[in-house]
DNA sequence: TAGATTGTTAATCGATTAACAATC
DNA sequence: TAGATTGTTAATCGATTAACAATC
């Protein structure tokens, strides 16, 4: 009756993007110091600090005038935030380069995130272990998922298979798509997030071409890339 | 003397990101179509119309109304735009699990990319081949850069490294950084373009922990990552 | 011709940046 | 206290989307 819903106002994904930037910073000084500021972080990372404490309020924190914000707290908040503080697990589907090198990373885990297994069409690889964790046949993706109960799905399959591959995914009870293709997935009621070296890769490339032609470099030399 | 200089107005990084869609769809009928219209393409990508029309114009190209653009004109013209007609020689860096995935991509020869060698600081490492590129030790990249002309670097060391990796690369002669590490790298009169794992799972995991908690769908179902 | 499409200008939307009172 | 910093509102900036005349 208290029609006071807050319609759960999404969070820009720019700031989402930003968030884990602040995160790696804050780790590394999480024994040192007690408190930061948004001007320190601010100026560690060459952004507004305005805009660091409009990202941080998302994650509910509050900070004290002239003190700042308590790192432990701060580390603790945007882990929560970003659901990097529970166990994810997730299938690889297409264990190429790529993917292998995806399962060996060892980044994830402080993301919570835990790639449990590969399947993949190719008899070569099937049958065999990635970094201690098994390769299967395709087919078996909805057995697997049934079975670990992984939602989350790692999309790393060559650009022609790439549609298909997701859709099986979808049918195995997949519910989101971490997607390395080039590929925009037509899907329905996936969540579908890209990795999109190509058009990174554009913006590099398209900004060389204008520097090789004398293009005028800004003052500072040359500009960084954008996406952060 | 004729005071009609145009400040070669910047690409948004947004249009540059999606130009490879674009030519990537292109690509795939060039043997079937000669003329495409945006319409095509934005129902083809999910995106508005106008958009793409905006998008194409920076190429240059003219379409005819009614008919549309010859796809064999626009594919000549994104790919001259972005630079990916000239093969561009590249040095990686960091010969881990995700550096050998890159150097062994069989995508970059069509985006004129080409990885001629390795450099890495484990012994282990050196004097290898991966895919066919030597790997040589961190101490020859100034020379091996000498020799061979490369300006690009792709940047795929462990992070505590990153910095110092690309300071190494910029004193060697690099003058444009892809870099897959999570740091953000203070470097002045070298173009940087990240490719940010964790800041693009970070938007997936978020949004994944809102739907687990019961968070509304949308009418579609889920909606799908940004960053197109 | 009528309808689809281009090119372009205007309106909208959303994120970044600036301004400023409140606070420790 | 004075100065630094937070939280918040307003102004700015830039990209997306809508509107529409020109055109084949």
């Amino acid at each position: 009756m208290g029609g006071d819903f807050k319609p759960a106002e999404s969070v820009p994904v720019p700031t989402l993007r930003r968030l884990p930037s602040y995160l790696r910073l804050l780790r590394g000084m999480k024994g040192s110091r007690v408190w930061v500021s948004c001007t320190h972080l601010a100026s560690a990372l060459d952004l507004d600090p305005t805009q660091v404490r409009k990202d941080l309020a998302y994650t509910g924190v509050i900070g004290r005038p002239k003190i700042g914000y308590q790192v432990s707290e701060l580390v603790e908040r945007l882990e929560t935030f970003l659901g990097w503080q529970t166990v994810r697990e997730a299938i690889l589907v297409g264990a190429g380069n790529l993917g292998r090198a995806l399962i060996g990373f060892p980044g994830f885990a402080r993301k919570g995130l835990n790639i449990i297994a590969a399947c993949d069409v190719e008899a070569a690889r099937i049958g065999g272990e990635i970094h201690g964790r098994p390769v299967l046949p395709m087919e078996q993706l909805p057995a697997l998922v049934a079975r670990t109960g992984a939602r989350l799905g790692v999309l790393t399959v060559p650009e022609q298979a790439a549609q298909q591959a997701a859709q099986a995914m979808h049918a195995a009870g997949i519910t989101a798509i971490w997607n390395f293709t080039p590929v925009r997935l037509v899907m329905a009621g996936v969540l579908v997030e890209d990795v999109d070296l190509s058009a990174s890769f554009a913006v590099l490339s398209h900004r060389l071409t204008r520097q090789d032609r004398g293009g005028a470099p800004t003052s500072s030399g040359v500009s960084r890339g954008e996406q952060r």
